[in-house]
RNA sequence: GUGGCUGUAGCUCAGUUGGUUAGAGCGGUUGAUUGUGGAUCAACAGGUCGAGGGUUCAAGUCCCUUUAGCCACCCCA
């Protein structure tokens, strides 16, 4: 073999995904949005680069630093990719005052690109299936969201999740509690962030290297680390620390969101408290929330909260918006590796294969095939000059479940003869009822 | 940005204290089998051993540099 002109490769951080991988992720997608569907979600598309101004001064200095930039030789614009699909959401909301309605729900599936260094479930260009609804002050709406990415996930598949749920004004307080604001107050998140991965022992020594107090340090562990029934926990940071206001408004939305939830139906054992789950997005102001799967081994799959700020930032106006993103790479990883995916999803999207036996035959199989695409019946046509046990071959290595059999005999008597290659099961049937013998073939 | 591991056939990987012509499995092609696949058997094709430099009589193997990939941290989905 000549060795190629140019070697195939993929630039860093980047993936194809060939039809065996694309028929599940199409799977994953589909039941996604038929419950963005379901909860009246509308599709939103948005160009794949924006104007760099449009993406500075949203995600913060680090992350910025991971902007790709898009330029064409002798461009004026400067252009970027987009590092997620909500400031682009803001950017619409801001941009169509007149045909956007208030308030507006909306999803969007779409590639975002960040150039970190990309590791386990970490690339360069990933999809986010986002859904916001802009211009809904109420917890109602929180719940809204929360309830989808519940459905979501059932439909999936799964029954053992839990969504966390929190609020940044609760972490705010926590702040005020413990007599910690400004810079000190966001790496006091980081610290508490981490819980999940260091443990409590862990969390309490960073906390007392980043410079707090034995004491400060103890009340924010024990505000934090409650073990209490769900039910239990709120009333006990109500006692604790309902005299601050801050720390009274995020429990009076956590409140209303639990009592939506109930009223939505969802199942208790898929919710609860997690007063640890702080959200790297400095965007939040809110509610907000986590889903985890156990055993996942993937950490959440599911998160958003309320951020009623960002949108103002294009529009002369406070819009309060909540929503959520699915982490649909993380979600596709799993249901694979739970092997949830229904046995239709196989490696091809062909039905039947008609083979050709030489040349003077290859007409009638043309005909045939398309008789079966007539039928609905997805159909390919062997297009090489093989004997007949390579076609079949082909179709068995494909994972086609039926080819057509169309010789000089069968044609002869106006017959066509299906064989399904799982069982070896061989039927011959006028051509005029070939689409039907397919479709019992298939059952 | 920091650290660790790994680059040998299309893919997954062996390759001994340095020693002649670098191997296996899978995959590919052809045939046993010109109207019937999966199994088996046989044959064939396919390699500047990531790149550059060094040590040595001799380097896939040791040393240095470099590059790419993976993993962890940081951060995040």
């Amino acid at each position: 073999m000549a060795k190629p002109k140019i070697e195939p490769r993929l630039p860093k951080g980047m993936r194809d995904f060939l039809p065996g991988d694309m028929l599940k992720r199409d799977y994953v997608f589909g039941v996604v949005r038929d419950v963005f569907h379901l909860y009246g979600f509308e599709p939103l598309q948005t160009p794949v680069l924006e104007l760099y101004e449009t993406l500075m001064g949203k995600y913060g200095e680090d992350a910025e630093k991971l902007i790709f930039r898009a330029q064409h030789p002798g461009g004026k614009e400067e252009l970027a990719l987009r590092y997620d699909l909500t400031v682009p959401l803001a950017r619409v909301v801001g941009q169509y005052q007149n045909e956007i309605v208030l308030p507006f729900r909306r999803y969007q599936m779409s590639p975002v690109w960040r150039g970190e260094r990309p590791q386990k479930g970490r690339y360069r260009e990933f999809y986010q299936c986002d859904m916001d609804i802009a211009g809904a002050v109420g917890q109602d709406a929180d719940a809204e969201i929360v309830s989808l990415v519940a459905t979501a996930l059932r439909r999936l598949g799964f029954t053992r999740f839990s969504v966390n749920l929190n609020n940044r004004k609760l972490l705010t307080a926590v702040g005020v509690y413990a007599g910690v604001d400004g810079a000190a107050l966001s790496e006091l998140y980081r610290s508490i962030d981490k819980f999940d991965k260091i443990g409590a022992d862990g969390v309490r020594d960073e906390l007392i290297r980043r410079g707090l107090s034995a004491e400060v340090v103890e009340k924010i562990m024990r505000l934090i680390t409650l073990e209490l029934p769900r039910d239990e926990k709120l009333d006990f940071l109500d006692e604790m620390m309902g005299e601050i206001p801050i720390a009274r408004e995020g429990i009076n939305e956590l409140r209303q969101l639990q009592t939506h939830l109930r009223q939505l139906n969802i199942p208790d054992e898929n919710y609860g408290f997690d007063f640890t789950m702080v959200r790297g997005l400095g965007y939040y102001t809110g509610p907000i929330f986590e889903a985890i799967i156990p055993d996942g081994g993937v950490g959440s799959v599911a998160g958003g909260g309320r951020y009623d700020d960002l949108v103002g930032l294009f529009r002369g106006e406070t819009i309060p918006t909540t929503g959520g993103s699915l982490g649909i790479e993380r979600i596709i990883d799993v249901v694979e590796q739970f092997g949830l995916f229904p046995d239709h999803i196989a490696g091809t999207v062909v039905q039947t294969l008609v083979t050709v036996f030489d040349n003077s035959t290859r007409s009638e199989s043309v005909a045939l095939a398309g008789e079966l695409r007539a039928g609905d019946v997805r159909t390919e046509l062997y297009l090489q000059d093989k004997p007949i046990g390579k076609q079949i071959g082909y179709a068995d290595k494909k994972g086609v479940l039926i080819v057509a059999l169309l010789g000089a005999d069968e044609i002869a008597n106006g017959v066509v003869k299906f064989k399904r290659l799982k069982d070896g099961t061989e039927i011959t049937v006028p051509r005029a009822e070939a689409v039907q013998a397919v479709k019992k073939l298939l059952q």
